[in-house]
DNA sequence: CATGCATCCGGCAATATGCCGGTTGCACCG
DNA sequence: CGGTGCAACCGGCATATTGCCGGATGCATG
């Protein structure tokens, strides 16, 4: 197969919701057999649409600290900062965007100290210009 | 149960990466029975510490945009503007931050244009006073 | 010491999965 | 045209997993 066709997209929205859904009862609601439903679900995962399943864990660890650091370059495009971004473990998502703002970094820590001296480790990195730093205070609603 | 003890711990890290991991096999790696370790991932589900599973989906769909908007209040807390945000259906997740900004929003539309209206309904709510609004051009990485 | 309760274990029937052979529709080619 | 290859589908059987028990154990409480 190729492209992502109208029953891929439905198995992909049921799943984002539902991962843990038996194949069977998948199969049924897209209306194919159990085997081609299977077939293609690894076929999504082996194209890396599907990256993996996860738990959507609603409460914190306790002590766990999540903030978002705004990040502007001095020149884009980011060349070395997103992959030494990635580097560090307590990152979890790395997005560039348009506007003022060149990065948005989201983070999940240990500890106060701990956000400090990742604050400081990205802000000293070649390239960062200007970063901010907006500690989680409290999560609203998550969806998908 | 009552709290979260060092088995949970595991079994939600676990299960926050390999979501459709078979209970058995769960069982194994933290060292309980099948029986002991379905009970202990129901009580974290109806406690709401798991909030539900999902396919983790690489590729976004064609068209689609996400964007952060990040808001300034004329004053905290968000009372409100938290739950009217939660009623439109491309918000996909809203934090209250510390720091100069007061929320951060991320949305995924369908069109540069869906994105301007969700923006401008959001920028002329009660108690929004700045907005700004950040498409996402790229995405790094993303974990858990 | 009896009672209640949380937590654990193992077992059996029902269900789901992995793996296979077989069918169908279709494009391609001598 | 018939033959070949291929992608996508189906159903079936052995094996693995789940749902749903009953029963053991440890522990706080009256």
């Amino acid at each position: 197969m190729q492209d992502i066709d109208a029953i891929d997209r439905t198995i992909l929205s049921i799943l984002s919701r539902e991962a843990r859904i038996p194949m069977k009862s998948l199969a049924g609601r897209i209306g194919l057999s159990r085997s081609a439903t299977t077939e293609r679900v690894t076929r999504l995962e082996k194209a890396g649409i599907i990256r993996g399943y996860r738990a959507d864990i609603g409460q914190l660890e306790e002590g766990q600290i999540q903030a978002f650091l705004l990040v502007t370059l001095q020149r884009t495009p980011s060349i070395g900062v997103l992959d030494r971004l990635a580097g560090f473990s307590s990152v979890r998502k790395v997005s560039s965007v348009s506007g003022q703002l060149d990065l948005v970094v989201e983070v999940e820590v240990g500890s106060i100290n701990a956000l400090n001296e990742l604050r400081n480790e990205v802000a000293t990195m070649d390239n960062v210009e200007d970063l901010t730093t907006s500690i989680v205070l409290r999560r609203g609603i998550e969806r998908s």
